[in-house]
DNA sequence: GCAATGATATGATCACGATCATAGCTGGCA
DNA sequence: TGCCAGCTATGATCGTGATCATATCATTGC
């Protein structure tokens, strides 16, 4: 486990906007190398990790020796799970040179205890979160390119539109497709007339051709 | 909207066990036909659905006519998040004919604000879903069916064996795969000798061969 | 200014899941 | 007993995403 490197003001993020001043107090930013172990199953949760960049992951090994990955976080919390729950049930890890904010568990459960806006909030934060995966499930399970781009941009866009905030590349790793598979696909509804795409604003015709994959 | 056919206990459920006896109460147990409306995006919800039996699913038409699929609840709460917001993003709709518990909206508001450990109950719920929906993710990014079989087991099982609770066919779905698909990777997997199969009980090999796919 | 790096593409090939078809088996029911 | 519906299972074919390769462009650093 990395050192904290400063115990203030972790580089502040629109996620972490509802916690409560005194929480945010005793936030520590802390940088991971990669490859870094940030706990293990078995571990007692002592914080609770929003990544601000990189990548951090939840991973178990199995007996068999096989890796099998429970998250990805790329932005956002790591495990909202373990601030329920006295132990781990996987490992923590870095998977590239990261940048997360540490909120130690105890101040975080007691100020979920003691401040009921707050808990409000959190709860708030959980469901939009079920909301969001959800869908992105749904999305998922979807056997074509073009089907999971409409989906996204019609679920996470407003109106039938969507600003990227993110590379093409790291939009195909959300969607689950190869970069090269996502390029493709937008050229062709962009071609086919279903899309069209400006700078980083993609946008769905309102009157689909027949889907032409 | 469906008129409610009973007043009282409706078929008890395992998920619904946290729910204060006061709130079970005034539950409904209501049956649906297929393709009836539950609700309409705009409209203030007025009930929270747990499906026990059927398929209700989250779905938004958009202006050029597609169907976007936010949820398929197979089992489980329809909408958490209708909870917290004064107005449904979205249609419920009964995609066969299927059997829900509909607790009033306003009662399960009430109750979570006055009753400090149906709350507690609630955000552990509220924290398993993510935590479920997070491994569900990471399986169906997966691109084989077989690694997506391994995962299932891993993070849904116990010590790398699971007892399905489904049929194959309805397991597939889960999965993401066509029944098909997945009754090939199983006999492949366990002629590979990866997993074994003892009727409903699928379990893993310790000591995984090279993945032959 | 130039090298290095990463994002943005696009081409060619291949593997694997989707699809359609077929068949055995089971349980429920009249 | 016979029929039907649904699950289990497997075969053949096809489409499409993964993979590997290559090229251009933009950005950063020296």
């Amino acid at each position: 486990m990395s050192a904290p490197e400063n115990r203030r003001a972790p580089a502040p993020h629109p996620g972490l906007g509802f916690l409560p001043p005194a929480l945010l107090e005793c936030a520590q930013a802390v940088t991971l190398a990669a490859g870094e172990v940030l706990f293990r199953a078995g571990d007692r949760p002592e914080r609770l990790y929003f990544v601000l960049d990189g990548e951090l992951i939840l991973v178990r090994v199995t007996r068999g020796g096989r890796e099998v990955v429970l998250q990805r976080a790329r932005s956002g919390f790591l495990a909202e799970a373990s601030v329920e729950s006295r132990r781990y049930h996987c490992d923590g890890v870095a998977r590239r040179t990261s940048c997360a904010c540490a909120l130690p568990m105890g101040a975080f459960r007691k100020a979920l205890a003691a401040d009921a806006a707050f808990r409000a909030a959190w709860q708030k934060h959980l469901t939009g979160e079920i909301r969001r995966l959800r869908a992105q499930s749904e999305r998922l399970a979807l056997n074509s390119a073009a089907e999971r781009i409409v989906h996204f941009i019609e679920s996470e866009g407003e109106g039938g539109a969507i600003e990227l905030r993110q590379s093409v590349k790291s939009w195909a790793l959300d969607l689950g497709l190869t970069h090269e598979a996502l390029y493709r696909a937008l050229a062709r509804l962009e071609r086919g007339g279903e899309i069209t795409r400006n700078g980083a604003r993609v946008t769905l015709a309102s009157r689909p051709r027949a889907t032409s994959r």
